[in-house]
DNA sequence: TAGGGCTACGCAAACGTTGGCGTGTTGAAA
DNA sequence: TTTCAACACGCCAACGTTTGCGTAGCCCTA
């Protein structure tokens, strides 16, 4: 077992000093020839490479991007996590994932980990937990400190940073519109409680969609869902009592499940009834029939997050003062099968 | 903006040596009881936190866990880190994720620059690349340097380290001996390229289930498929030509592949053609008809991959001739609507 | 009052790098 | 022969932390 080998190391085979093995590495014009020719042949063969932990402290950059996600096993957040990896390695970055399981306490213990010296800066998406309580001063707290942080997704307003979102308002509002161009006028929205943000953006979308069309908003035909452990009993309700011909769902998982269930209620799809979901994942694509939905490009979204955190990290003190953004990703419609085409 | 404060700002500031700071935080009873409390009570208001890039350069550890998988947006590895996470985290490590895409090339580097002093060790799974070049120099090395690696499902038996997988094959000889109990003659197999060890290894449980039941296996009943793409075309054929009575197939991806085409061909599932397939993911349970399918737990496979890294990391020295182990996770059948009851 | 022991702290090394600066040696020009 | 530049290298500090060991000051005892 031979372990890493250092410079130290090298030095001391080579009977030079250690600044000279750095240097000679580092082909500076201070070191001789002959020197030079020695001490690299020396470290290729004993295969030299810096110690990054070392070099990490010595330039107070770790080249690392701390992730904090509420959840990895989400088809979405996957592709953002792959979107801002791609990224982050042509640049020269590793990144680090932290899950917070949509628990505040969580997000804020991973944060603060990550903030002691282990990466550069975060890209995030905010925790159920932290969106209900409202509190984020573990985020502000390492924007003090002078890391850079983006949001995606799940933002807070509450919070100056960059930000990467949809415009999850319009999205719905098109994706409604869509539905009331094909002739629906009872529209159910299946979304989550509103404390989620880009649950009740899409809410609000669905609502101003409806109302621009002069189509009574009936508050029995929204059904918010807390977890999905309740959502079955919560949508056969609607299907049954309400009987709607198009159901808008904020999610993959509350479309698929709609349509699963008025499925074994004996509801046609799309004959009787018309879906359509939000993210376009695995579930959209593969589900019989495959299911309408608001595409929601993560990789892109994740990339963009990226971009613009590393564009901050290497930014010149002088320019620090710009000041931050907030970039719209363009969402559009994906027509399956589970929207009629009447 | 307040940068992170140091010990040595706190010794300045209260006008004492860095290390009676340190110990002072550390409560070491070689420093007074006076002494302790001002300093205490100063990094609590300063919010002092030790610098991470500081104590893994001193102590030659990182805690941190580095993961190289093929790819993220992919439902089976995406609890995998879940679960590799969840242990990580109740144990005080951090993990960092990099992605091979697939790529024997990109394994490598990442495997690289994580190893110059990034991670304490690795938990990956090979690129397809990789098992095809079988070219494993690259976590030899590693080895070789004394960090621990810990090899799951996609492993080889060319490096010796510890590894979790399941029996792939028992499971596929499972899997098709249930179908042969319920009648099946006629299974044809929708499986991956050789050079993917789980591939094979559910190739071969196939073929000795049948085997053992005295069914001829016809090579025409065996659909092999390098990449997505062209999987359509391929499982077309099978059931236009071959008519299959059942189909067992080595992934989630092929299974609802099957079922899509069989659907749109006009076959009845189950009644026609029953499909199992292999990992019990997101399309599984809500595809439709949802699919019987062999589970693989991946947040248990990760969680025992994390502890087998972590124990070996945390092992003195004394210990560490013990042997590599291999453990096996458990699978079993989830029967849902893909397979006829009769 | 000298010696011993204890308390409470500081010094310095170490982890692996980098880079500014100081310096010994050489050779050539004056 | 003296002087000076250029070259080639070494020293040292710094990044932030921990910890073994040295020691100044004090009190107590013989």
């Amino acid at each position: 077992m031979k372990r890493k080998v250092t410079l130290k190391q090298i030095a001391k085979e080579l009977d030079v000093s250690i600044s000279t093995v750095s240097k000679a590495l580092r082909n500076s014009p201070e070191i001789g020839e002959d020197t030079k020719q020695k001490v690299q042949a020396f470290a290729k063969f004993y295969n030299y490479k810096p110690n990054n932990i070392a070099l990490s402290l010595k330039n107070k950059k770790t080249k690392t991007i701390g992730i904090i996600i509420p959840e990895i096993v989400h088809h979405f957040f996957a592709t953002v996590i792959s979107g801002i990896e791609q990224v982050a390695n042509e640049n020269g970055y590793n990144v680090i994932v932290c899950l917070s399981n949509e628990s505040f306490d969580k997000e804020v213990i991973n944060m603060e980990i990550l903030a002691n010296g282990s990466t550069d800066g975060f890209i995030m998406s905010l925790s159920k937990e932290t969106q209900q309580k409202k509190d984020f001063h573990h985020i502000q707290e390492v924007i003090n400190q002078g890391m850079p942080v983006v949001m995606f997704d799940r933002i807070t307003n509450d919070v100056l940073c960059d930000k990467v979102i949809i415009d999850d308002q319009l999205a719905a509002y098109e994706a409604v519109d869509f539905l009331v161009a094909k002739g629906f006028k009872n529209i159910a929205l299946v979304t989550t409680v509103d404390y989620v943000s880009v649950g009740r953006l899409r809410t609000d979308g669905y609502i101003n969609a409806l109302n621009d069309h002069d189509i009574p908003v009936h508050e029995d035909m929204i059904v918010k869902i807390e977890d999905i452990e309740g959502c079955a009993s919560k949508i056969e309700a609607l299907l049954k009592d309400k009987r709607p011909d198009a159901i808008f769902a904020v999610n993959e998982l509350f479309a698929v499940t709609s349509i699963k269930l008025a499925a074994k209620m004996g509801i046609k799809i799309p004959e009787e009834l018309s879906v359509i979901g939000f993210t376009d994942g695995i579930i959209s694509q593969f589900s019989s029939p495959s299911i309408t939905t608001v595409s929601q490009n993560g990789i892109y979204m994740g990339g963009r997050a990226a971009k613009m955190l590393i564009e901050r990290l290497e930014m010149e003190e002088e320019e620090e003062n710009e000041q931050y953004r907030t970039e719209l990703i363009e969402t559009h419609l994906v027509e399956r099968e589970s929207t009629s085409t009447m």
